[in-house]
DNA sequence: CGCCACGTTGACAGAAATCAAGGTAGGTGG
DNA sequence: CCACCTACCTTGATTTCTGTCAACGTGGCG
């Protein structure tokens, strides 16, 4: 692992507050890979032998069932996924592939849990970043169940431009179907909805986004830091931001 | 607090393995309050002062957002709720009331915080049943974006008769609205569909159920181990387990 | 140049929400 | 004991939304 890796590493929210000692033996036992784009690193009902963190390239979770797909997050450097299962030494609920040329680091499971017995730095790190991911994941459900097509996908470009600055005019980070997938419609569903929108105050034009009447947009999606998530520099205790969609 | 509440709640997955001084020094923290149904218990966006739990009752958990409102789980004996937003002390993002007469323990979520950090037996505890609860949501989110109203509904009433043992015939146990709700439709949608699943082996009659012809059903629910959640027996380390619904 | 993946568009079908009446059961009070 | 009330549930008619299928465009890359 490069040094410059290990350091990044260590500033994430998770690995930030642990002794070095534990630190140390978590890095010892972990390795680093590289991915091509494409390449399916976990699948459904697998069990979790390592918990994942993504230092370069972007990855997607998803789910699947009677040949049916769903994105249900995007991860980017530096996070982490698959933490839940590998606590609880379960299957994977989820698959992960990568959507681009991708390292991770991988940290075996086991001493994942030793360490957290023994730190409790760790263990309040782990905790923390557990209920992050718990609370992001019930946002996903909420707006969901809560809000129409047309409102997520407000919401979504409203956040989006948020996270960049408040700027008005942005690039999706991912692609369009992947967001469909995300938001839970169709890509044709996304393709019209979106031209729809331009009447409330957005311009698309392929992966760039103009917002060109903020008020008129946000009427329509009607943001809520219940659902969207917080302002982007609540960085807090210093969680592993959510870049893209969301967090694992 | 009974003392027979205070063995109950020793009992929990997410008391039984801490020091005893650790749990005396919650109890002591702790209390018990008995509500009315229908009361409001806790409202999206408070601060979550209080990890609760349910030893009497039922609790529902929901969400609200630009006047809709959807149910995100309900909560029997004897259950935890709220730990995610305790343990980050972050706003609640779910509102929750009592659907029955209820009596409830509150634990300061400071108090848990402080416990956490010392006993590395009740934090193995806090992180399995927070990974519990992140992937009971997950399923949930995965129900919602890949199954039919119709695949949900039969998933659901094949769910509820294993957790009854595997028995032809149970009751509902909550209303339909809420059902409905849970399930994110309509309570017309439900009603309608239930009716048409009368074709595919279930009878429905007020809140009780008969499955006339299970493999009829299963084949229209196609129900997965990693949506539906495992064997009710599976209590695994003993899980707070989920009798009606899911867990928080 | 031509392939291929992605995105868009159109026509259509199906699913689900909405609006509006009824019906039913359980509880209350006369 | 019965009438009535109130929630809950059901049913029907209709609209809206969303998915499906098919065709076409387009941009990147071999």
């Amino acid at each position: 692992m490069r040094p410059h890796d290990l350091t990044e590493i260590r500033h994430l929210a998770l690995f930030r507050d642990m002794r070095q000692s534990s630190f140390d033996a978590l890095m010892q036992a972990a390795y680093v890979q590289g991915f091509p784009q494409g390449l399916e690193l976990i699948r459904q009902g697998d069990h979790a032998d390592f918990l994942h963190i993504i230092i370069d390239g972007a990855v997607e979770l998803y789910a699947s069932w009677a040949g049916r797909e769903t994105t249900m997050a995007v991860v980017r450097p530096v996070g982490t996924f698959i933490l839940a299962a590998s606590i609880r030494d379960a299957p994977y609920l989820m698959a992960a592939r990568t959507l681009e040329r991708s390292r991770i680091v991988m940290v075996p499971s086991s001493d994942l849990r030793a360490v957290f017995r023994e730190d409790s730095g760790f263990a309040v790190s782990v905790v923390e970043e557990l209920a992050g991911c718990y609370r992001t994941i019930v946002r996903h459900a909420k707006g969901l169940k809560l809000r129409s097509s047309r409102e997520r996908i407000a919401s979504y470009l409203l956040r989006q431009s948020m996270i960049a600055g408040n700027v008005a005019g942005f690039i999706l980070p991912i692609e369009k179907r992947i967001l469909a997938s995300y938001l839970g419609m169709t890509p044709e569903n996304l393709s019209r909805t979106l031209k729809v929108l331009e009447a409330d105050g957005v311009k698309i034009d392929g992966q760039r986004v103009i917002i060109t009447d903020r008020a008129r947009l946000t009427a329509v999606a009607r943001p809520d830091a219940l659902i969207d998530g917080p302002e982007p520099d609540d960085t807090g205790r210093g969680s592993t931001l959510p870049p893209v969609i969301a967090r694992s």
